[in-house]
DNA sequence: TCTTATTTGTTCGTATGTATT
DNA sequence: GAATACATACGAACAAATAAG
């Protein structure tokens, strides 16, 4: 490894291996040579073998799993078309939710049953104005876990008014045809508007866990506020997305 | 510094140097103490400050000026909306760009002069396509880079076909009232859809240098497309942002 | 279940390079 | 030119997770 580009080692040694997974040398679901490995074949340090797998990380190319090694990204970057999402939900009764309908269009499979938590919890200080609750008052949340060819790839959580929502068939663990939104249109509070704020951060350690994420990926995350006609918010949703593992789409 | 929490120490020492910032007692605009000061306050190595910096750096919090130190940041974060941009822009002759009228509901200054490029150039292969024109052909580009208070936080490059634009106001550095959608509309090719992707990734070495990004930052790229009535797509959009400097809101 | 080898994570000490003041 | 500050690299060591027996 030389320094004449001026360029870091470590960051050169990352677009070296980067190349080498372009190229098919090393292939997805496989671990790549150990660090020592590479630090022999290339001349350099492990502590430098160890810099450039951390970019590779970060960039969704590698997962690592401590003891077992570096492995190549399996799945492809996946595409979510947000406004898309809600108009496909009323169409003629829809079994299965909207992150089902696009997952496999991409040709990936879900999990025949996604993990599911429904719990009355106190409303989330950041959530309470929004629905018009005040703080310490429970409200409905219903968590989800989603997986592509069982790798998980999206936490979602969404918040109800207990006062729209209690004792009915949102409380449940299957929602039904077409999904809370068609429960919620049937209690009369379809939701019409909505408002989508993203952002990037670092995970926390639970979404770290969860995602099978490394300390260096990103989050991509989307709180989205459903309103119905009166203009009334219904629904709050807060999703969490690995950032390597997404494109957003938006058509207008 | 102690390791009873399991946590890694330069995280630990990340979340201390976070909490004064946030407390106050390391201003915005001013540099951290250097970092073997840091390693001597809390009894860690030199190394162990950097790797600790290294997470604030990709959060946002701080700046790094080789030769100068660790700078805190002085911008808050930005939102921009993006529906509303196009809505805003048909409204009363608006001399001034979506962009400005959006960092000055903010409170934030924008710099009279943007930088701007007006330049014929090769169409990058990846939007030959969508303009319908084939690779190695010229097409119009417009690259802007703007500024709030003096720190850089976006870049922009509007790509147009020449048979629409060519010799127009458009290739022009300033489109005149309204900007290039007015102009586009004049023209009788009018935007009326558009289709957003956003990604997120690592800057390249250019994006990091106009952008002032530390090489741990992210960016989040996005591509509009917007159409005519027709469907002719008559602007292909890149836009680069600094991901932990702006938050993206879309309403329908 | 326990042991051992393998693999990555983290830290330290030290040294050199580069940019700024 | 000298001093200061961060960037990067090396070698060594131990910790933690995993796999194989």
């Amino acid at each position: 490894m030389s320094l004449e580009s001026g360029r870091a080692e470590f960051r050169q040694l990352a677009d070296l291996i980067r190349a080498d997974i372009d190229a098919g040398t090393y292939r997805p679901g496989q671990a790549l040579p150990s660090e020592p490995q590479l630090a022999t074949r290339y001349g350099v340090s492990r502590q430098t073998v160890n810099n450039a797998t951390k970019i590779l990380r970060s960039e969704g190319y590698v997962r690592v799993e401590r003891g077992r090694g570096t492995i190549v990204r399996e799945l492809p970057v996946l595409t979510t078309e947000r406004m898309h999402r809600q108009a496909e939900r009323t169409g003629t009764g829809q079994a299965r939710g909207a992150f089902q309908a696009e997952i496999e269009r991409q040709g990936l499979e879900v999990r025949p049953l996604p993990e599911v938590r429904v719990e009355r919890v106190p409303v989330p200080a950041d959530a309470a104005g929004l629905l018009g609750i005040q703080p310490g008052e429970m409200v409905l949340a219903r968590s989800r876990r989603q997986f592509a060819n069982d790798v998980p790839v999206q936490l979602a959580t969404s918040y109800y008014p207990l006062d729209i929502t209690g004792g009915t068939q949102i409380e449940q663990e299957d929602t039904g045809p077409g999904g809370s939104y068609s429960r919620l249109a049937d209690l009369g509070f379809e939701p019409v508007s909505f408002r989508e704020a993203l952002k990037v951060r670092l995970p926390d350690e639970n979404e770290t866990r969860l995602l099978r994420l490394d300390a260096e990926q990103r989050v991509i995350t989307i709180r989205r506020v459903a309103r119905d006609k009166a203009g009334r918010v219904v629904e709050v949703n807060d999703m969490v997305l690995p950032a390597h593992q997404w494109e957003i789409v938006t058509e207008w």
